[in-house]
DNA sequence: ATGCTGATGCAACCAGGTTGCAAAGTTTAT
DNA sequence: ATAAACTTTGCAACCTGGTTGCATCAGCAT
């Protein structure tokens, strides 16, 4: 397990520190993207600062992304292996406005959009909120 | 002018206040979307209470929307006279990385996304993020 | 004029995000 | 093996945007 999580850091040029670990580890365990405040209740006992530090870390090596789904707080899920964040490896975005879950739909691509002259694309954010199938009725 | 500011706000059942006749020029006036500390700006001496409840009002009467282009604040920008900010309503927004200005594309519609099985999709938020025309070098 | 309702202004608060700085831990060169 | 150099961590403090409670004020109906 180990092995594996020190694997991924090193894969992406991270120095594997313990803190790191856990935070891998936790982000590893997670079905939906999390947030800095959530990811401090995890730990019993860690540092806000660090733990922020600690996920810029990870997003600058691209092991994991950030999503801004519109809820005050930006959250963070793992990157795919071969992912290098480049437009063609964005997908969307699902909010669940009941419980609050943030779902990477790593199946469904961000559609291509034609923007108008001379705008450039670098980056694309896509997020449909609705109701997931855990919360449907 | 006055006239026509009223007229938009009567046909969205918003009385028409001093402060909100001022805040709805002052959008109608931006080509951009404006968040709530830009709006203060704006005005010599304003309470940003005020603002942010007309804000408010103004969005629950769908006389503007709001964008969350991952930015820290959220941005308002002015409906169409015949949004109802249906998901069919919806267009892309696309945010400057240079001048952070957030464009409305309104001819752009926001493409159409099928969710897995029991998901139930209420609305989208696409932001497209890089360079506008402006800024293009 | 009186009373009701909603809008405004002020102050205070809250949360997430961010930074400075010193202590602790690692790495590298000698 | 030791010292110097660099990185990470932990703590505290701060900033900003967003939000709320409450007293006051303005507009309208009676």
């Amino acid at each position: 397990m180990k092995d594996r999580i020190d694997e991924q850091l090193h894969s992406r040029n991270i120095k594997p520190t313990a803190m790191r670990e856990l935070v891998l580890k936790v982000l590893t365990d997670q079905k939906t993207a999390i947030s800095l405040p959530e990811l401090e209740l995890k730990f019993e006992k860690a540092d806000k600062a660090t733990l922020y530090r600690t996920l810029k870390t990870f997003e600058e090596n691209k092991l994991i992304h950030s999503i801004n789904d519109g809820t005050a707080s930006v959250k963070y899920a793992l990157c795919r292996e071969s992912c290098e964040c480049y437009p063609e490896d964005l997908h969307v975005h699902f909010l669940c406005t009941v419980c609050e879950h943030t779902y990477c739909l790593n199946d469904i691509p961000v559609p291509k959009i034609n923007l108008p002259a001379k705008f450039r694309l670098e980056n694309v954010n896509m997020v449909v909120k609705g109701v997931c199938s855990n919360c449907y009725t």
